[in-house]
DNA sequence: CCGATTTGACCCTG
DNA sequence: CAGGGTCAAATCGG
């Protein structure tokens, strides 16, 4: 077990590496590459070792009793096997679907405060290609402090509304960029507990942030207003500028952040995460099983000197996770 | 006083 | 017409 752990460790060095040399290497896909498929290897191998731990232990071990038998001692009893088993809970697929389209769309004009004199049949085309724009996250709720929003995301954001869903116990909460009006930021994002669970938020996230990432005033200078949409689309450079301060808060952070991106189909999660061209799709599925054990080490090994608080949200048991939910209910 | 939140009303889409 | 999304006045709080 020490040693799968500590090539986990290895393996979130080197991706702590990349992180800090990307910069620099952005435009040298061949380093790129080859440092994404080091890090694969790494954690292909510790999910090798993994399965074959746990094989092993159910060829020795006849199950016992139900839900507890044909774990590994050293995982019996926790959740977090589940999350091994079954990363749908921690891996991360991001749908950007028309980024592109999307940004166009966003820099055209106010969000949601739609020409009046536009054509309804433009609306529409408008509102649809927005609502493909959309990310959608699942973010465990916060065992400490305020559990009724999820972890900070780096961003701060202003809510400007709550509504009823139809068949939803909890609200949804809208919430906009708090530099929407100064920065002239589209971004968005709506807050919502899941019925099932309420430790879980569904976070989806709209437009992307023209402003910094800065959780207090943006240190860029406001940005010249977009350019009028033309027939070139725009790269999507916003969205883009998502994905890495993800990567850093991924690795650092602690609990609440175990994320699995659906969808917004509401299809089963995919183990799959979209890298875009130059990396082959053997490596993005396995890239993705990787960010889910990172996920899983920071959760188990970087969770906090003082409290245990993250152990509780792996090692809670759904019993608990319901008296607790009726206690903040 | 100013910015954030709340909440009922309104708008738009399907 | 129902439901989701947004607006904006009222309210809150630092």
């Amino acid at each position: 077990m020490e040693e799968i752990v500590s090539l986990i460790l290895h393996g979130c060095k080197l991706v702590k590496n990349l992180e800090e040399t990307l910069p620099n290497i952005a435009n040298q896909p061949h380093v790129l590459i080859n440092s994404c498929d080091d890090i694969s290897r790494v954690f292909g191998n510790v999910r090798e070792k993994l399965s074959t731990a746990l094989q092993e232990y159910r060829h020795h071990e006849p199950p016992m009793e139900v839900g507890g038998g044909s774990v590994p001692e050293w995982l019996r009893g926790s959740r977090s096997m589940d999350m091994v088993l079954h990363d749908e809970q921690l891996v991360l697929h991001q749908q950007h679907g028309s980024d592109a389209i999307a940004s166009q769309e966003l820099g055209s004009g106010n969000v949601g405060a739609l020409a009046p004199d536009a054509t309804p049949s433009l609306q529409r085309t408008r509102r649809r290609k927005y609502e493909e724009d959309r990310r959608t996250f699942r973010i465990a709720a916060p065992r400490m402090g305020n559990t009724e929003i999820p972890q900070e995301d780096g961003f701060t954001w202003r809510k400007y509304g709550q509504k009823e869903i139809l068949g939803s116990r909890f609200p949804r909460g809208y919430y906009r960029c708090t530099h929407q009006k100064l920065y002239n930021c589209p971004a968005k994002k709506q807050v919502q507990r899941l019925d099932n669970d309420p430790y879980t938020f569904e976070v989806t996230y709209r437009g992307d942030h023209t402003c910094t990432m800065s959780s207090t005033a943006p240190s860029m200078p406001p940005q010249p207003p977009p350019p009028p949409p033309t027939e070139t689309l725009a790269p999507p450079t916003a969205s883009q500028a998502v994905v890495p301060h993800r990567l850093s808060m991924d690795i650092n952070r602690s609990v609440g952040d175990l994320y699995s991106i659906t969808q917004q189909t509401g299809q089963a999660y995919r183990h799959q995460i979209d890298i875009g061209s130059g990396v082959g799709p053997s490596s993005s599925t396995r890239y993705a099983d990787y960010l889910g054990v990172t996920d899983l080490v920071d959760t188990m090994f970087n969770s906090g000197s003082s409290s245990n608080n993250s152990m509780e949200l792996i090692f809670s048991t759904d019993e608990e996770k319901k008296d607790d939910g009726e206690k903040t209910n």
